[in-house]
DNA sequence: CGATCAATTGAGACAAATCAACACCAGTGG
DNA sequence: CCACTGGTGTTGATTTGTCTCAATTGATCG
């Protein structure tokens, strides 16, 4: 069931790993293709090298509910516990370097990162309980947004459907999100993919 | 109610004691007091010693998220930047100790709290995206009644208002919902803040 | 006892989900 | 080149769940 076409490129390129970290070598992981799955033993540590990665989780209904978007030289996979509550996925093709803990020198370097990552999990709680549903792809965008180029040239690397499920929508409901911005002449969307903000003031100003 | 009620105190202010090294005695905070508030300069480490804490957000047209209800041993206060995001309020008469980050609670074990709050916080965003106001009623409960001795009686020490801004509710919804589960032979609700559960496997079921 | 705030309950409004139809695009094979 | 096809996205019509607004009860306290 769990696909994990694994395309290894060898060679460990020198990289800016957490202090007391191995790095190991890069895989490539598919478009859908699982990284790890729920209940998996936990343990190693994960460094998107280029593409984007979903963290999931299913109900048991089979709602989806993604938890976070990682990208290029972010961390993930670490738990509290022994098995993996979530699941990875490679969203549009990822690069994966595996990494593992060598003891109590990688702590410090790993709590900076899960600080972080907590920080933006909260944010996002934020978004996901007192925001509707135009505001909360105003805050996506603007979330998107950050870490890219500064040319109000977003890209979505993600599909609708991602993208409903990370903000508890319908991907309808993100379609009609779209629209309103659009037609308040806030965005413009000149591909499925790529967003161009107009108003960064009035997105700023409905995510805040 | 309440038996801290009675207990008042003046509560040491936090700034006061920032620049104290020594793990101070705890502080007593009433009713709504704020531990900090959002924007303060971060940096120490709290313990609830008894009670409950509040970490909560408001967002520019007022609306209030609560990201997370703390209780007896459990830690807050780390922020991954140098001002606090969230801001941090007794709920109903709270004994909060303040330690130093690195002295009485090393990285490695300041690591293992915060991936802890990592994992809660990331379940919490499962309900809020993708549960009903029913469902996210259960899951509070259960989530409650976790760390509580008896297995039947759950206190609830907050009022409907904390638990709405918690499960991205209204308060009257918090009511309906505690209706349907009290119609559906699930739970018994003694008092305002007992909730005695009589089917907790239909809870999880919901809940799952 | 009245004052005040919290909680419940009801009626109607509204936002998002659901159900359904159609448009768009890339890939395939005729 | 053109019809097929399946997946993805958009749009429309209707339903449903939650919010909003409003009234009432209940609890707490001076």
């Amino acid at each position: 069931m769990l696909i994990q076409s694994k395309f290894r490129s060898g060679g460990t390129t020198p990289a800016a790993t957490v202090a007391g970290l191995q790095p190991s070598a890069t895989s490539y992981y598919p478009e859908g293709a699982v990284i790890y799955a729920q209940g998996d033993r936990a343990g190693a540590l994960y460094r998107v090298e280029f593409g984007v990665v979903r963290i999931c989780r299913l109900t048991a209904d089979g709602r989806r509910q993604i938890n976070a978007f990682l990208f290029q030289g972010e961390f993930f996979g670490f738990e509290a516990g022994a098995e993996h509550e979530f699941y990875a996925e490679s969203v549009n093709g990822a690069g994966v370097r595996m990494l593992r803990t060598t003891g109590d020198l990688g702590a410090a370097g790993l709590l900076a990162v899960a600080l972080q990552r907590l920080a933006r999990a909260q944010q996002h709680q934020v978004v996901l309980g007192r925001r509707s549903a135009t505001e909360k792809m105003a805050a996506f965008i603007l979330e998107m947004s950050e870490g890219q180029d500064e040319s109000n040239a977003v890209v979505l690397p993600m599909q609708r459907n991602d993208i409903a499920d990370y903000l508890g929508l319908t991907f309808e409901t993100v379609s009609r999100a779209l629209r309103v911005l659009r037609e308040g002449g806030i965005i413009r969307v000149p591909s499925v993919h790529q967003i161009e903000v107009l108003d960064r003031v009035a997105l700023e100003e409905m995510a805040a």
